[in-house]
DNA sequence: CGACCGACTTGGACTAACGAGG
DNA sequence: CCTCGTTAGTCCAAGTCGGTCG
C-alpha cells in the first residue's frame, strides 16, 4: 500500500525528497512523500549515514564555598575535593528515605572512603558521626535561589539550554535531521536502585570522554572530544542504532545515547511492534487452543510451558528472565515465579479454583491478584508445587528462552511480550467500543477514553504512588465544584426571575434577558459537568499510572481512529511529545481502523 | 545447553515549566 | 502580574530478547 510511504511526513527531510501525486478513484488526490531510504535494509543495517556532535558531559565539580562546613564528630572539617564531591551527593539526599537505610549507608560509606585522602580515611571512621546538614541546607538554599531568579536570568539559562539542544540535540541519519533522546551524559551521583536493591548508595562515577565509544559513519564529520581528551573508541557500526555508549560502573552494563521516539528509526520499530501484535490477533485462538491442550500433556515441561503461557496471556504477566542473585532487587516475572508467590484455594468465597498471586514485579511494584482459573490449570499448579520449598521455582522446567523458542514456532516474531501488547491494545479497542457514546460531550468522551486506558493500565499492573498532593488537590476540586453548584442555583434563580419578568412585560428587552440568563445557566452547567468529570477521573486514577500503557502498549492508531470517529481533537488524548512520537499513526489511521 | 553480553524497550519518580485563577 | 497546582519532560533504572561462546 502506498500509504506506508507517507509515514513520517512531519519530520524534517533534507535532500532526496520525491513528491508523487497519486490518483485514487477519480476525485481523491493523495499527496505522498517518499524518502528513498525508507526502503528497508535487508541486510540488518540500520543506516548508511550517521553524523552527530557527540554527548554533552556533566559540568565539572565546583567545590563548596568555605563557609559551608562539613562536621565530623561535632568539629568542622575541610574535605579534599574528591571526598567533598561524594559527600555532597549524600548531603543532597538527606531528606530522602534512602539515606536512612542501612544498605544505602553502608554502600555509600564504602565508596566514599575510596575517594578520601589517607588522612581523611584515618580521621573519618564512622558515618554516624558525619554531619552533612550544613551542606544540605546550602543546596536547599541554592535551589530556592534558582526559583527566585529574575526573569532575565531564567531566560538566559533557557537560551543556553536551547543552544546546547540545537548544537548537540540533533543528528543526521540517512538524510534526516533527527532529535536525539538523551544527549547529556548522566552526572555522577549515588546509585538509587528501586525496591530492596543491594547496591543502593554506591557511587556512580563520573563519565569522561575516555569512557565513551562513539558510533557514526565513516564519511561523516566525526564528533570532537573536549579539548585535551580523547574518545575511548570511534566505530562505524551501522548494524546498531546508538550514537554513543559507555559502561556504567554499578552493574557493569552498557548505556547508550539513542534517538528520540519521534525519529524514523524508533517509529518504524514501534509500528512493527504493533503489526506483530496484530498478527497475533489473527492466530491467538489457535494458540489458546494449543496451550489448553498442552495442559493435558504427558510431559511436565510442556504442561509448565502451557500454564505459564496461560498466565502471560490472561494476566499480561511479563516473561520473567532469571536474574543474578544479590546483584539486583528480588523481583520476578512469570517464568521466574517461585512457590512462595502463589497460593491455591480450591474454594474461596463463592469461587472455585482460585489462585492468589503476590509478588514483586519490575521496579519492585507489587502484583497482587486473586483469580479463578480453570480446573485443569489448578490441578497442574498443585502438581508443580509438590515436594517444593517456598523458595523453589514454580516452573522448574521452564525459562524465558524455552518459552520464546516455543512461541517462535507458533508464530513468526512471537515472544512473551507480544501478548502484553496484544492484550493491552485489544482491551483498549473493545473498551472504547463499549464506553463511547455519541451523545456525550467532549469531556465525557475523554473520560471514557481515560477509563478504557485505565482498564489497560490495571491489566498491566501499572501502579503509582498516590501523588503527595492528592488529598489536597481533590479537596480543592471539590471546593470548586461546590462553588460552581452555588453559582448554578443562583443563575437558575436569575433565569426564573427573568422569565417571570418577561411574562409580565412581554417586551423584547426582557425576552433578550431570558435568553442571556438561559445561556448563562447552560454555560455553568457545562462547567460543572466538566469539573465533576475531572473529579471522577482523578479519583479513579489515584494509584494508576496511565503513561506507560499509552506510550508503550496501546496501538496509537486505535486512539487516532477513535478521535476521528467521535470528533474528539487528538490534542485531548496526546500532548505534543506524544503526537510527535505517534506521528506515523496520526498520519496513517482512518476512523474505521481496526486493530 | 547455560552463562554472559549487547541492544533495545519499558518503567515510575522526580523536577522544571506552564498556565489557570486570584 | 504573581502564586500555586498541574502537566510535560527528564532521568535513568530495570526489564526483554537475541546472539555468541565455551
Amino acid at each position: 500500500m502506498l500509504i506506508c510511504f507517507s509515514l513520517f511526513l512531519t519530520d524534517q527531510i533534507i535532500p532526496h525528497t520525491i513528491f508523487v501525486f497519486y490518483l485514487t478513484g477519480c476525485t481523491l488526490l493523495l499527496f505522498v512523500v517518499i524518502r528513498w531510504e525508507e526502503e528497508r535494509y535487508t541486510d540488518g543495517s540500520k543506516w548508511r549515514f550517521l553524523e552527530h556532535k557527540g554527548p554533552v558531559f556533566a559540568p565539572p565539580y565546583e567545590p563548596l564555598p568555605d563557609k559551608v562546613r562539613f562536621y565530623y564528630d561535632g568539629k568542622p572539617m575541610k574535605l579534599s575535593a574528591p571526598a567533598e564531591e561524594v559527600a555532597t551527593f549524600f548531603a543532597k539526599m538527606l531528606d530522602h528515605e534512602y539515606t536512612t537505610k542501612d544498605i544505602f549507608r553502608k554502600n555509600f560509606y564504602k565508596d566514599w572512603r575510596k575517594e578520601m585522602t589517607s588522612e581523611e580515611k584515618s580521621k573519618i571512621t564512622d558515618l554516624n558521626k558525619c554531619n552533612f546538614s550544613d551542606m544540605n541546607e546550602y543546596f536547599k538554599a541554592q535551589s530556592e535561589a534558582r526559583k527566585q531568579m529574575s526573569k532575565e536570568e531564567k531566560l538566559k539559562i533557557k537560551e543556553e539550554n536551547e543552544r546546547l539542544l540545537q548544537e548537540y540535540g540533533f543528528c543526521i541519519m540517512d538524510n534526516h535531521k533527527e532529535r536525539i533522546g538523551n544527549f547529556r551524559i548522566e552526572p555522577p551521583g549515588l546509585f538509587r536502585g528501586r525496591g530492596d536493591h543491594p547496591k543502593m548508595g554506591m557511587l556512580k562515577r563520573r563519565i569522561r570522554p575516555e569512557d565513551i565509544i562513539i558510533n557514526c559513519s565513516k564519511d561523516s564529520k566525526h564528533p570532537k572530544p573536549p579539548p585535551g581528551t580523547k574518545w575511548k573508541e570511534v566505530r562505524h557500526d551501522n548494524k546498531v542504532t546508538w550514537l554513543a555508549s559507555w559502561t556504567e560502573n554499578i552493574q557493569g552494563s552498557i548505556k547508550y545515547i539513542m534517538l528520540n521516539p519521534s525519529s524514523r528509526i524508533k517509529g518504524e520499530k514501534d509500528w512493527q511492534k504493533y503489526e506483530t501484535a496484530r498478527r497475533l490477533k489473527k492466530c491467538v485462538d489457535r494458540i489458546r487452543a494449543q496451550y489448553r491442550d498442552d495442559w493435558k500433556s504427558k510431559e511436565m515441561r510442556i504442561r509448565q510451558r502451557a500454564v505459564a503461557l496461560y498466565f502471560i496471556d490472561k494476566l499480561a504477566l511479563r516473561a520473567g528472565n532469571e536474574k543474578e542473585e544479590g546483584e539486583t532487587a528480588d523481583t520476578v516475572g512469570c517464568c521466574s515465579l517461585r512457590v512462595e508467590h502463589i497460593k491455591l484455594y480450591p474454594k474461596l468465597d463463592d469461587q472455585e479454583y482460585v489462585v492468589e498471586f503476590d509478588f514483586l514485579g519490575k521496579d519492585s511494584i507489587r502484583y497482587y491478584n486473586k483469580i479463578p482459573v480453570e480446573k485443569r490449570v489448578f490441578k497442574n499448579l498443585q502438581l508443580f508445587l509438590e515436594n517444593k520449598q517456598p523458595e523453589d521455582d514454580l516452573f522448574d522446567r521452564l525459562n524465558t528462552s524455552i518459552l520464546n523458542k516455543h512461541l517462535q514456532e507458533l508464530m513468526d516474531g512471537l515472544t512473551a511480550k507480544v501478548f502484553r501488547t496484544y492484550n493491552a491494545s485489544i482491551t483498549l479497542q473493545q473498551q472504547l467500543k463499549e464506553l463511547s457514546c455519541s451523545d456525550d460531550s467532549i469531556p465525557a468522551k475523554v473520560l471514557s477514553y481515560n477509563r478504557a486506558n485505565r482498564a489497560v493500565a490495571i491489566l498491566c499492573n501499572h501502579q503509582r504512588a498516590p501523588p503527595k498532593t492528592f488529598e489536597k488537590s481533590m479537596q480543592n476540586l471539590q471546593t470548586k465544584i461546590d462553588e460552581k453548584q452555588n453559582q448554578l442555583s443562583a443563575a437558575r434563580k436569575q433565569l426564573k426571575a427573568a422569565k417571570a419578568d418577561h411574562k409580565a412585560s412581554h417586551d423584547d428587552k426582557s425576552k433578550k434577558a431570558v435568553e442571556v440568563k438561559r445561556k448563562a445557566v447552560q454555560r455553568i452547567e457545562e462547567q460543572l459537568m466538566k469539573l465533576q468529570v475531572q473529579a471522577t477521573d482523578r479519583e479513579e486514577n489515584k494509584q494508576i499510572a496511565l503513561g506507560t500503557s499509552k506510550l508503550n502498549y496501546l496501538d496509537p492508531r486505535i486512539s487516532v481512529a477513535w478521535c476521528k470517529k467521535w470528533a474528539v481533537p487528538i490534542e485531548k488524548i496526546y500532548n505534543k511529545t506524544q503526537r510527535e512520537k505517534f506521528a506515523w499513526a496520526i498520519d496513517m489511521a482512518e476512523k474505521d481502523y481496526e486493530f
